[in-house]
RNA sequence: GACCCGGUAGCUCAGUUGGAUAGAGCAACGGCCUUCUAAGCCGUCGGUCGGGGGUUCGAAUCCCUUCCGGGUCGCCA
C-alpha cells in the first residue's frame, strides 16, 4: 500500500518546505518531480520557485538545496546528487531502494493487497453503466459503457469502495409505442420468434421509414405508449416478451465479457415512482406548464421536461425517480453514470433539478462521460439502421486470434478457449487504452490488430514470463542484488512501486486508460529487458534475482489486466 | 446562433501540480530466432504541439482571440 517513489517525493517536498520555512521565516512552495531521462536522476527539484521567493542567485540556492538534502534523514536512501542548471537531481541508492520495493511488494502480495488502498473504505458508490436499450442491437457504443464501467467499478473496489453495479436497462419509453405498433400492424410473429432482436430492429427502422410518408404514425405510436403506461394488458405482454428475449441476448455478451451486475432494474421499474416525483416538484413550486407539457425551468440552460402533454412520463422523469430510489436504497456517497458525451446536458439538468429541490447531493451525481463511436466521422444511429453489432466485432476478433494461434503456435491445446480470451481482451483493451472522453472512430482493422500497444501484447508478456518461471523454482532468500543495478531492471522495480499510486489515480479520475498505459509501459520494459538479458542463467543467485523481478512484473501485469476486465492466460 | 468537447509525427494516441532535448504504437525502411514463446527486441525515418497574441526565468499545458471537426439545445433515450 506504500509506493516508494511517491512517498519519497512527498517526504522530500515536506522536508524542504519545512526546513526552508524554518530558515527564512517564509513559506516557499517546493516542486519535486520525476525526470524524464535516466541521467537526470530518480527525483528532481527545480529550484526556480525558491530563487524567486528568496531573490538570491541560482547557484547559491541549488547548493543550499543539495546541502539540505544530504543533511536530512533521507540521506541514507540517496546515492548522490547532481546539479544541472536550475535542477537538483537526486539519485537514490539503487540497492537500498530495491530492498524497500521488494519488501513492500512481498508484504502486499501476502496480504492479498497488491495495488489496494483504503481511501474508499466505508463509502458506497452506485454505478449505472452498460444500460442497453431493449429491442435494440447491442452496439459498439454500449460496449464502451459496459467495459469502461466495469473497469472503473473494479478500480474503485480496489481502493476500498463498496460498489453497486446497476444495469439501468432502457426498457421504457416512446420507442416501445413504435415497436409495438409496428409489430401489431406489419410484424411477422414467426420471424420475431426466430430472430428477436434483429427483427425488432428491422421493425423499428421500418417504422421510421414509413413515418416519413405518413406523419400520423407518430401519433399512433404515442397512443400505444400511452396505453402501455396505462397498463394495457396486450401491450404489456408484448413489452414483457421483447424485454425477455433482449435480455437473453445481452447475457450472452456479458458472459463473454465476464461482466455482472448487482441489479438489472431498468427504467420501467421506476414508472410507478414518477407520480411521487411529480407531486414533490409541484409541492415545491418547481413544476410549470409550458406548451402543454410540464417542465422545470432551469434559467440559463434548457428546461427539464417532466411530463409530456399526453400525461406520459419521460426519460428524465424516470431518471429522477431512479436517482431518489438509489439514494434511499443504497445511501450512496456518489452515483456514477457511465454514459456518452452527448448526454452532458441531461446530467447537468439532473444536478440542477436536485439542487432546486433542496437536496444536498447534486455534487455527488457524476457523469462519467465517454466519446462517441463514430463511423465515417459521424454518430451512429439505430433509427437510421446505421449501427455496428458488437457480437460481430467480438466474433471477428476471436476468429482472428484463432488464425494467429494456428500461425504461431499450432500445437497449442484448447485453441478455441484461448482464442476467445485473446479476442475479447483485445477488444476490451483497445477501448480502454485511450482516454474515455475522446471520440472513437470505429475501425475493425485497428481493433483486431494484435501488434504493439494491444491486449495481446500484455497477455503475451505475461505468458512469456510464465514460461520462463516454469523452468525452475525461485529461492528469494538467495539473490544477487547487482541484478537490480541494471538500468532497465531498476526501472521495472520503480514502475512496480508505482502500481498502487497508478490505480488510485485511475480510480480518482475514473480513467482506466491511466492503468492501461501503465501496464503497457511495464510490459515494454520487461520485453526490452528480455531482449538484452538472458534470464535463465546458470548462476543461481543471479537467476533468483531475475526470477523474482519477473515474478513481480507478472503479478502486477496480471492483476492490472484483471482490473481492466481482461483475461489472463498461461499459454498462447 | 448559443453552449459543451476535441485539434500534438502520414494514422491511433501519451504527455500528472506550468519545467530540462515534446514521447509511444501502427505504417515505411534496415537488422535480430541451433540457447528463456519473434503476438517480441534493436535501429532509421517522421513535429510551425491548428493559427495569432499575452502571462512567466520557463507554455503542448494557464489567459484572450481566431480557424477547423464533432456533439447538444421541449414533449426520443
Amino acid at each position: 500500500m506504500i509506493t516508494m517513489i511517491d512517498t519519497l517525493k512527498q517526504d522530500i517536498r515536506d522536508y524542504l518546505e519545512k526546513t526552508l520555512e524554518a530558515r527564512f521565516q517564509q513559506v516557499i512552495p517546493v516542486v519535486v518531480e520525476e525526470p524524464k531521462k535516466a541521467d537526470q536522476g530518480d527525483l528532481s527539484v527545480p529550484v526556480f520557485s525558491i530563487v524567486k521567493e528568496l531573490r538570491q542567485p541560482l547557484p547559491l540556492i541549488t547548493q543550499l538545496v543539495k546541502q539540505l538534502l544530504l543533511e536530512g534523514e533521507l540521506s541514507t536512501m540517496i546515492d548522490h546528487i547532481d546539479v544541472m542548471g536550475g535542477f537538483v537531481n537526486v539519485h537514490f541508492d539503487k540497492k537500498a531502494m530495491a530492498d524497500q520495493i521488494i519488501a513492500n511488494f512481498t508484504r502486499d502480495l501476502l496480504n492479498n493487497q497488491l495495488g489496494s488502498s483504503n481511501e474508499g473504505v466505508g463509502k458506497t458508490i452506485v454505478m449505472d453503466y452498460s444500460s442497453p436499450n431493449i429491442a435494440k442491437t447491442f452496439s459498439i457504443g454500449h460496449l464502451r459503457s459496459t467495459i469502461i464501467g466495469h473497469a472503473i467499478g473494479n478500480l474503485l473496489e480496489k481502493c476500498g469502495y463498496h460498489v453497486v453495479r446497476i444495469n439501468h436497462l432502457g426498457d421504457w419509453g416512446t420507442q416501445f409505442g413504435k415497436i409495438i405498433y409496428a409489430y401489431l400492424h406489419y410484424g411477422d410473429p414467426a420471424k420475431v420468434e426466430a430472430n428477436p432482436i434483429e427483427e425488432l430492429v428491422k421493425l423499428y427502422v421500418d417504422f421510421h421509414e414509413r413515418e416519413k410518408q405518413d406523419p400520423n404514425l407518430e401519433v399512433e405510436a404515442r397512443a400505444v405508449f400511452k396505453g402501455l403506461e396505462d397498463r394495457n394488458p396486450q401491450y404489456l405482454a408484448l413489452w414483457e416478451k421483447f424485454r425477455e428475449v433482449s435480455l437473453q441476448e445481452y447475457m450472452k455478451i456479458y458472459d463473454l465479457l465476464g461482466v455482472r451486475f448487482d441489479s438489472y432494474a431498468g427504467e420501467a421499474s421506476y414508472v410507478d415512482k414518477t407520480d411521487a416525483i411529480i407531486e414533490e416538484l409541484t409541492a415545491k413550486g418547481l413544476l410549470v406548464e409550458d406548451q402543454g407539457a410540464m417542465i422545470v425551468d432551469l434559467g440559463d440552460i434548457a428546461p427539464a421536461l417532466i411530463q409530456k402533454s399526453d400525461g406520459t412520463t419521460l426519460y428524465f422523469t424516470r431518471e429522477l425517480a431512479a436517482l431518489f430510489f438509489r439514494k434511499r436504497e443504497y445511501d450512496f456517497d456518489k452515483v456514477l453514470y457511465v454514459v456518452g458525451n452527448e448526454q452532458k446536458l441531461h446530467f447537468e439538468q439532473l444536478r440542477r433539478v436536485v439542487d432546486k429541490m433542496g437536496y444536498d447531493f447534486p455534487e455527488d451525481i457524476i457523469h462519467v462521460n465517454f466519446g462517441l463511436v463514430l463511423q465515417d466521422g459521424k454518430k451512429m444511429s439505430t433509427r437510421k439502421g446505421k449501427i455496428v453489432k458488437l457480437i460481430d466485432v467480438l466474433e471477428e476478433a476471436i476468429s482472428m486470434s484463432l488464425s494467429y494461434i494456428g500461425d504461431k503456435n499450432p500445437d497449442l491445446e484448447n485453441k478455441e478457449e484461448i482464442a476467445k480470451k485473446i479476442g475479447t481482451s483485445a477488444i476490451i483493451f483497445n477501448d480502454l487504452k485511450n482516454y474515455r472522453v475522446n471520440d472513437f472512430e470505429f475501425n475493425l482493422d485497428d481493433m483486431v490488430n494484435f501488434n504493439g500497444q494491444t491486449g495481446p501484447y500484455l497477455q503475451y508478456t505475461s505468458v512469456r514470463i510464465t514460461s520462463i518461471l516454469a523452468t525452475s523454482p525461485i529461492d528469494s532468500s538467495r539473490i544477487n542484488e547487482d541484478v537490480f543495478l541494471d538500468e532497465v531492471a531498476f526501472d521495472m522495480l520503480k514502475e512496480i512501486s508505482l502500481y498502487q499510486d497508478t490505480i488510485s489515480r485511475a480510480a480518482r479520475e475514473f480513467a482506466p486508460s491511466i492503468l492501461a498505459k501503465y501496464l503497457l509501459h511495464l510490459a515494454s520494459l520487461f520485453n526490452s529487458y528480455y531482449g538484452k538479458e538472458r534470464i535463465v542463467v546458470e548462476d543461481s543467485m543471479e537467476r533468483n534475482a531475475k526470477f523474482l523481478l519477473l515474478f513481480m512484473v507478472r503479478a502486477v501485469l496480471d492483476d492490472g489486466m484483471k482490473l481492466l476486465g481482461m483475461q489472463v492466460i498461461e499459454k498462447m
